[in-house]
RNA sequence: GCCCCCAUCGUCUAGGGGACCAGGACGUGGCCCUUUCAAGGCCAAGACGGGAGUUCGAAUCUCCCUGGGGGCACCA
């Protein structure tokens, strides 16, 4: 079995393309067989040099990689079709040979009003096949007056029904007469996607095509090519579309998405990346839409998929983009990874943040926050008070807690500060018991006192427990902290 | 407008004629735990779009309607 992935570079790589490739190297390596990247580089005009370093970046992120295609060739390159060129020239030349084809001397400018006269008669817009039946004395005189300025076009069948057995969704069927004399050849001499894709699949030896559903119609013309040819067409399943969360609109069409709150979610694999996002989430995510494991089961290894992906499994429905998910799904992870590896890939992120980085510290930071955390980049937000070189105490108001004022913080805080200084060893458990006596002492609830405590050593409501935050940051850097929100009171 | 695809809780889904007064997960609400925030535990609300038909029996099969989505380029 042979599979590809077949994109197109003209833009960032996008999550359902993401979601394509997974399934498609799902399919392969269940089924031992190979998976092919194919680039589909034959618009020059919408061509992107960004994005294929997007999308072998994310490729190689997400762990698909691929037998055949850039970086690592193969038996069937080039795979690129820039470089096949002579391939589609070729085949769409033997087509006019063999009569399916024929050539279209048609200027853009008739083509406009053609289709602005089809809009404004209400009819169907599309060729009219002007130049299908041409005598050859026309022929030649058109090929004089343009130049030689001609794009081929396929003779589509004028009537009749094409069937194609989709193995999702069984046989459809289309009507002839809907189906246009579509460019194969552009007047550039490259490609479109049809003639490319057809002639690559066929000489690439691919076996099963899996892709996206807004190929659907494409199918029966892609089958009259196979036929024309004489070849014969892969197994084909098209995949359920992504929508938007709102459910209204695919996810691809706009590379901007809000969920309902508002928020800005992000469609870019690079946005996932950046977003803090783990790739073994993101892939055990991407596999729960529009297919499921079975077993009421939503969490499970690449591995254990590749052991049980098939086609049987996948759900033809299209459906909403479940964001949220993703969020839990990576805190799923997060707390199920080792905690050094954690610390491991925590690093980076505090380094582009701009905080000195320190693998000691981080793997004793680590426990302390990996249940607090949802992506690695919350854990900016959560401990970036930890590698602060010089920190600076918030302004006196929140330090202040409910029921207190500046100077019975300044006391509890001066109090704490002297206990601690004191204590025989800085221990979290010591820390406790000390600080808990000194509030029932003081007449204070323990949330006032660790609040004021909190607040200062790392200037946050919010923040990993207080005492084993304050053990991580060492009795000195604690004590300076402290004292430093005193003076500030 | 024309063609095509799809239809189970708000969302992702399980379900393949009786095992379904429909199961799981996210999210939401409540309680417990608790120095904050999480995590965790327990509980709760929440769906077969509508109508015909087939059948002893339909979420499951058929048809119609409705709704949603996709496609109609010298883009892929």
């Amino acid at each position: 079995m042979r599979v590809r992935f077949a994109p197109s570079p003209t833009g960032p790589f996008h999550i359902g393309g993401a979601r394509t490739a997974l399934f498609n190297w799902l399919f392969a390596r269940h089924h031992g067989g190979k998976f092919i990247l194919r680039i589909e580089d034959t618009d020059r005009k919408r061509y992107d040099p960004d994005s294929l370093r997007l999308l072998l970046d994310g490729l190689r992120w997400l762990g698909l990689d691929w037998d055949e295609g850039p970086e690592v060739g193969g038996p069937y390159g080039p795979y690129f079709q820039s470089e096949r060129l002579h391939l589609y020239q070729y085949w769409a030349n033997w087509l006019v040979e063999q009569g399916h084809a024929y050539r279209c001397y048609c200027s853009e400018e008739r083509l406009e009003a053609l289709r602005q006269q089809q809009l404004a008669a209400k009819q169907d817009p599309g060729y009219d096949r002007h130049c299908r039946n041409l005598t050859p004395e026309e022929r030649a005189r058109l090929h004089q007056e343009t130049g030689g300025q001609f794009v081929i076009r396929f003779k589509m069948p004028l009537d009749g029904e094409t069937t194609v057995h989709d193995l999702l969704r069984g046989d459809i069927t289309f009507d002839n007469r809907q189906l246009q004399d579509l460019v194969l050849l552009k007047s550039d001499g490259y490609p479109t996607y049809h003639l490319a894709n057809v002639v690559d699949d066929h000489l690439m030896a691919i076996s099963h095509i899996l892709r996206a559903e807004e190929w659907i119609s494409t199918a029966p013309i892609h089958k009259h090519l196979y036929d024309a040819f004489g070849w014969e067409m892969p197994q084909i399943a098209h995949l359920p579309v992504i929508l938007n969360p709102s459910g209204k609109g695919k996810l691809s069409k706009r590379s901007v998405a809000f969920s309902e709150g508002g928020r800005k979610i992000p469609v870019l694999v690079h946005e996932f990346i950046e977003g803090g996002y783990l790739p073994e989430a993101v892939v055990n995510f991407l596999t729960n839409i529009g297919w499921s494991f079975g077993d009421d089961r939503e969490v499970f290894t690449v591995q254990e998929t590749i052991e049980r992906f098939d086609l049987s499994r996948v759900n033809p429905a299209g459906g909403a983009f479940p964001i949220e998910k993703l969020d839990w799904l990576n805190g799923v992870y997060i707390r199920e990874m080792a905690d050094d590896e954690l610390a491991r890939r925590l690093l980076p992120v505090f380094e582009k943040a701009g905080y000195p980085v320190d693998l000691e510290r981080m793997r004793r930071v680590v426990p302390l926050i990996k249940v607090r955390i949802k992506t690695l980049n919350d854990a900016l937000d959560m401990a970036g008070f930890f590698f602060t070189p010089s920190f600076t105490p918030p302004p006196a108001e929140e330090i202040v807690q409910k029921g207190m004022d500046a100077a019975s913080t300044k006391a509890a805080l001066q109090a704490a500060a002297d206990r601690l200084a004191g204590l025989p060893d800085f221990s979290a458990k010591a820390q406790e018991e000390a600080l808990r006596a000194l509030a029932a002492e003081l007449g204070l609830k323990t949330g006032q006192l660790f609040g004021a405590l909190r607040a200062a050593t790392t200037g946050q409501q919010v923040s990993p427990p207080l005492f084993e935050t304050m053990e991580v940051l060492g009795r000195e850097e604690a004590l300076k902290r402290i004292r430093r929100a005193i003076a500030q009171l």
